[in-house]
Parts: C-alpha cells; sequence; structure tokens
DNA sequence: GTAAATTCTGAAAGCGCTTTCACAAATCCG
DNA sequence: CGGATTTGTGAAAGCGCTTTCAGAATTTAC
C-alpha cells in the first residue's frame, strides 16, 4: 500500500520535474478571499454574486489558470457536460459525417461525445446505452439504429434522447428523419427523365426503414411515370459494397433485361460499378447508375456518381443542437433539409444501341 | 432553488414510472453485511478478502444489479477507465479503421474511447489534449499529428502516451511506426517490375514525416533499378483526393512523359483517377496508378486500386494494447507488420503503344 | 422608524467511490 | 507459549465540486 502511494507520488512530482500541481475551486476561493460556493456560483452563473467578488473571482481563476474538474462536477451536480452518440461502425463513410457534425456542434457549447458502435444489431446497443448511461452522459444521440421505439422512449423517460433514422413522438426525446421517400423518388424520376423504362433497383436492408422507403420511392416514380413494377428488376442488398456487386452479378446472371441501375445507397453503387466494370459494361454507356446519399466519395468514383445528397454533416449537427436544447429544456423544432438531386457522370439519357 | 429539486425529482419518479433507483456500492455493502471498504476491495482486487464475505457481496452485487459508477471512480481513485485518442478527422477514411480498432480492444478491457479531432493542427491537438487531461482520462492515444515530439515526451511525464506515425522513445511514452519507407519502396518496386521507367510520383505534405518517407522509398527504389531520379516527375499533393487530382492536371499540363503514377496516399491515387479519367486516359491501358494505405473503397474503385495495405486496424488495435500495457505499469513491445503490397487491376505491365 | 421581505454569502452536507489508518484476529517464531 | 508479524476488516477522511440551509446585510413597505 505504502509503497504503491509513493510511487504514483514518485511520478508525479520526481520524474515529471515540474509538480504541475492541480488548482483546484477551494484555491482559487481562497486567492479571491471568498467562499467556494461563491466560485462555484460564479462558475455556474447559478446566482447573482456582488460585481467585486466577482472580478476578483475571474482574476483568481485566470491567474490560477484554473480549469474545473469535470468529474467533480459530474459526482456533485450529477452534469458530466458530456453526450453519448451510439453509431453504428465508426467507421463509416455514412455516419462519419454525422460524427463530425455533431463533435462540431457540441463542443461548440463545451460539451464532449461519447462515441460508442452499436454495430447494427440490437443486444450492443443497448449494451452501448447502459454503458453510457453508467458513465452517467447527460443525453444520448442515436443514429438510426435497430432499438425498438419502445425502448428509446423508455430512455427519454430517464433522460433526452435525440435520435435520427426515425418518426417518432415522446417527452423528452426528439427524432430527426430523412425524406429517403422523396429522395427515392427524385432519384428514380430522374432516370425516368433521361428515359429509361427498365431501371433495376438494389435495395438495402428491409429492416431499415429508410430503406423502405427508398424502395417506395422507386416504385411510386414508376407508377407516376405509368409504368409496371417489375419485381424481377428489384435486387436485395445490405448496403455494403460487397452486396452492391454481388446484387449486380445475380442480375446479370438473370439477363433481365435493364438500362439503368438505382443503388439504394452509395456504398452499394460503388459495388455495383465494380461489377459492371468486371463485365465489361461501361457506366454510362451501358448502364446509367444512381446511388443515394452522396458520400465524400461519389465526386471520385469513374465515373463520378450521380447521386441523391444526404445532408450528413448537418444531420450530425442539427442532431447535437436538438440535443442541446432539450438539455436546457426547451423544444427543439429543427428539420433536415429535403433530398436534393445531383447529376453528375455516372446516368445519362438512354441511347439505342 | 427548491423548485427546481422539485423538478428533477419529478422527472425521475413521476415521470419516469418506475423510479429507478441508482444502487450504490454502499448499498451493495449493507446487504452484503460488510463495510464500503470491503466491497471495493473486491471490486477492484485491492486485497484478500475472506471467501465468505466474497461471495456474500457477489450475490448482493447481482441481486441489485450494482455497477460501479465510473464518475465516483475517476474522483475518488483518479482513474477514469476512459483513454483519449486523438484523431486528425473523425471521418477520415484512413482514421477510421484505427478508431474501429482502438475502440475494440479498449472495451475489452473495459476501457472507453474518448475521441477528439486535432484537425492537422498543433494548437487544436494542444487544446484536444489539455481537454483530455481535464477529464481526466487515464492515458491519451495520439494517432500522428502535427505536435512536437518535445511536447509528447512532455505529457508523457505526466500519463501514459502512445503515439503512431512516430520513431520516439520516452519514459511513459510508446511510439509506433509503419515502415513508410519499405512501403514506398515496394510500390515503386512493383511499377518497375513491370517495366515502367518514367513513374510520376504524387507526394504528400512534406510536413508528414510518413509522407517524406514515401518519398524516400520511391527515390531509393529508382535508384536500385539505376534510374536518375527526375523532380519534374513529382508533383506536390496534400494527401486529399482533390490535391491528387489537381496534382495529375499540373503533370499532364507539364507535358512531362510518364507511364505510371504512384500516390503516396489512395485518397490521392483516388483524384488522380479521377483526373486521367477527365482526360480520356484509361487506367490501366494508358496509365497504371498505384495508391498507398489499401483502404477500404480500394478494392471498389473501377478499376481497382493496386496499393501498399497500411494494417490500419491492427494500428488502432495495437496500439491500445499497448496502452494497455502501460496503464498496467507494462513495458510495451508489439510493433505494426511489415507493408506488403497488394496487385490489382490498376497497374500493369508496360506495352508498347 | 420599525417590521417584513429580499438579496447575497458562507458553512456544511453530500455525490459514490478509494484509500489510509488503526485495530482485532490469526499466524508466526524461537 | 508469549511476543512479533502478518492478515482481514471497518471507520473515516478525502477526491473537487454543487447545493441546501441559514444567517447577515440590504432593501422595501407601512
Amino acid at each position: 500500500m505504502k509503497t504503491k502511494t509513493v510511487a504514483r507520488a514518485g511520478r508525479k512530482s520526481a520524474v515529471a520535474g515540474h509538480a504541475e500541481k492541480k488548482v483546484t475551486l477551494e484555491m482559487v476561493a481562497q486567492v479571491a478571499g471568498v467562499s467556494p460556493s461563491t466560485v462555484s456560483r460564479i462558475l455556474n452563473g447559478t446566482a447573482v454574486v456582488a460585481p467585486e467578488k466577482r472580478t476578483a473571482v475571474d482574476e483568481a481563476i485566470a491567474r490560477l489558470g484554473f480549469v474545473p474538474n469535470p468529474v467533480a462536477r459530474g459526482l456533485a451536480g450529477g452534469r458530466t457536460m458530456s453526450v453519448g452518440v451510439v453509431t453504428q461502425t465508426i467507421d463509416s463513410p455514412f455516419f462519419g459525417g454525422a460524427l463530425r457534425g455533431v463533435e462540431d456542434e457540441l463542443s461548440r457549447a463545451g460539451y464532449s461525445p461519447l462515441f460508442v458502435s452499436g454495430h447494427w444489431n440490437a443486444v450492443q446497443e443497448t449494451r452501448c446505452i447502459d454503458m453510457l448511461r453508467s458513465r452517467r452522459v447527460d443525453g444520448i444521440i442515436v443514429l438510426t439504429g435497430r432499438l425498438p421505439d419502445a425502448a428509446l422512449t423508455g430512455y427519454a423517460q430517464q433522460l433526452p434522447i435525440v435520435v435520427t433514422g426515425r418518426s417518432l413522438k415522446a417527452p423528452g426525446l426528439y427524432a430527426l428523419n430523412f425524406d429517403n421517400f422523396e429522395g427515392g423518388r427524385l432519384a428514380t424520376h430522374h432516370l425516368l427523365t433521361l428515359g429509361h423504362r427498365r431501371i433495376a433497383f438494389i435495395a438495402g436492408d428491409p429492416r431499415h426503414p429508410d430503406a423502405k422507403e427508398r424502395l417506395r420511392g422507386y416504385r411510386t416514380a414508376l407508377q407516376a411515370a405509368g409504368l409496371p413494377f417489375e419485381p424481377d428488376l428489384i435486387v436485395p442488398g445490405q448496403y455494403t459494397e460487397d452486396s452492391g456487386r454481388m446484387a449486380v452479378e445475380r442480375l446479370l446472371d438473370s439477363r433481365e433485361a435493364f438500362t439503368a441501375i438505382f443503388a439504394a445507397n452509395d456504398q452499394m453503387a460503388f459495388g455495383a460499378a465494380l461489377a459492371l466494370h468486371q463485365c465489361k459494361l461501361r457506366v454510362p454507356d451501358d448502364v446509367s447508375l444512381v446511388g443515394f446519399d452522396d458520400l465524400a466519395g461519389a465526386l471520385y468514383t469513374v465515373p463520378p456518381l450521380s447521386t441523391v445528397h444526404h445532408p450528413v454533416y448537418e444531420l450530425g449537427q442539427i442532431a447535437a443542437a436538438a440535443m442541446l436544447q432539450l438539455l436546457a429544456g426547451e423544444a427543439p423544432t429543427a428539420k433536415l433539409p429535403p433530398p436534393r438531386f445531383i447529376s453528375r457522370e455516372s446516368s445519362r439519357e438512354l441511347r439505342l444501341r
């Protein structure tokens, strides 16, 4: 026991050379000639204090270089100034942008994000949320995921929740959804406008509400154009590059005729492009290809991918802003901007060959 | 004041329905019929306790569903079970993989990562580290970055540091570096083997040590093949897609003859591929292209990119493991695997046209 | 001008743990 | 077999803040 303490102290003073003494609120109080309570009140704006004391404290804080200890704050006040963010994969090209938006917005308000990955798995998401709660985060932002709505509304009774990718209403919870239906409609409409009539659709996992919505948009656009819905032109995918590649291979094997492909997300479109390339089909000469999401990479594929712009960065930013509002006791109202179709080189008008 | 308390209580009980009382260590102690100290000792394995008390406590913990509060632990014990991770951009396709590795490895040991972005900016990195220290993380992993080595060794005197992308030795610090020189040599050698003699090089920011190393590998390989080093074949880039695109445009404008391009990272290779495409040059028919890093996307470009495999996920994992060792008082020794060249379709033997 | 309502401020009690200290009990030794 | 060690355990003192409570200093009201 004793030795251990000595070792720690040794590390801090002997090894470090300069002692790096932690300045505490109490020291500030002493220097400023006031009580700790007053310092705390000034720090948090919890009460009005006499101007002269205020300046004395401000001065002491500056002189000592005092930085409040968030851990102690968390214990005493219950607020840790951190919010949990449940993402699905930390290195997802899709969620990545959202994380950046969250980080930027939260840090602006002095909050820190705590990122955890749910891996598209309700059990793991639950575990993540339990972990976040045990770490006493002040609120949780859930990026899509597979948790049942009821679980979310349940959590919302205990701490503020912001969730994306769903439409949901509950006290203490704010949901932020993108108009995937309209996006799907837009993309399909674009191809129709270019003269395509046989448009294959690489679907996402039907367990994703947004995947279903995108499909619905596709169907609706076809219908609006007076075209029949052909189940054989729909191939299932999993939102991954590889599933897009395989989907196209399956499509090609089926010998179903098509002149364009609409992939329900960019990652599958990337895979699709590769499969087409391997079969010596050129984009857009032989097949037009459009994606969905407008990932950073969509701009740099060969050829650049036409796609539906999904404002992911803004999604993260708005989600974080909504959380900040929830934390402040206000009711968020921000919505995501509507989908826009971005036409690039991977799609072009149908030409007779 | 009073009203505020009531409001909070209201939220917790009235609104939540079920009170969700927090079980504390003290309650466990009471139920198990021992003192809080004993419970703590069992939790941390700080001392030997009688088997019967141990089981009584384990039982009480299970029955009450007790989860220790990391915030209180952090305050009392000085350990927060969290480690800071300074990345450069949270949504970087390169660092993303590393973050996943870090997360996986840390969570296995019950630690949580705290990700912050330094944006390739020493000032911001310093701010990030200060923030992490104020949050009392137990250690910090720095992914490359621009901080001077001295700053890092300085921090290392106060808490364990693991840094990647440098070779550095200091007490309390472990550096993990990838053999960028060998990677650069390998890629260049590959092109030389294919018969290419005029190989353009898109360089990274010379402030990056790894960018310099990759260039040195390129030069060394040329030299080994008895080829002269031609400064005109080197074009500067910034490790971004767009800088790769512009580099190729500049190269083409210069009318310098070349049959292959080696981009110092995949992102610039992606941009290069686009620029070539826009100039109607085909990869690999007209120009062979190789990258560096083997990002997830390299497999799905059209054509798939030949590149040097950089084990980023392992990088993160090993960095985290090293941190865990440092935290346990052990001396890490793990190293990164050596570079491997992955030959795909973007490069092929030089043919006379 | 005095009683009552308002400020402002400090003392002190936690928040939920870890860790020291001290003491009783068990173990050792010559 | 008595004294010197070595355990095992609990009481209590923090860790660095927030927040309650109550008292002192003002201000307001009649």
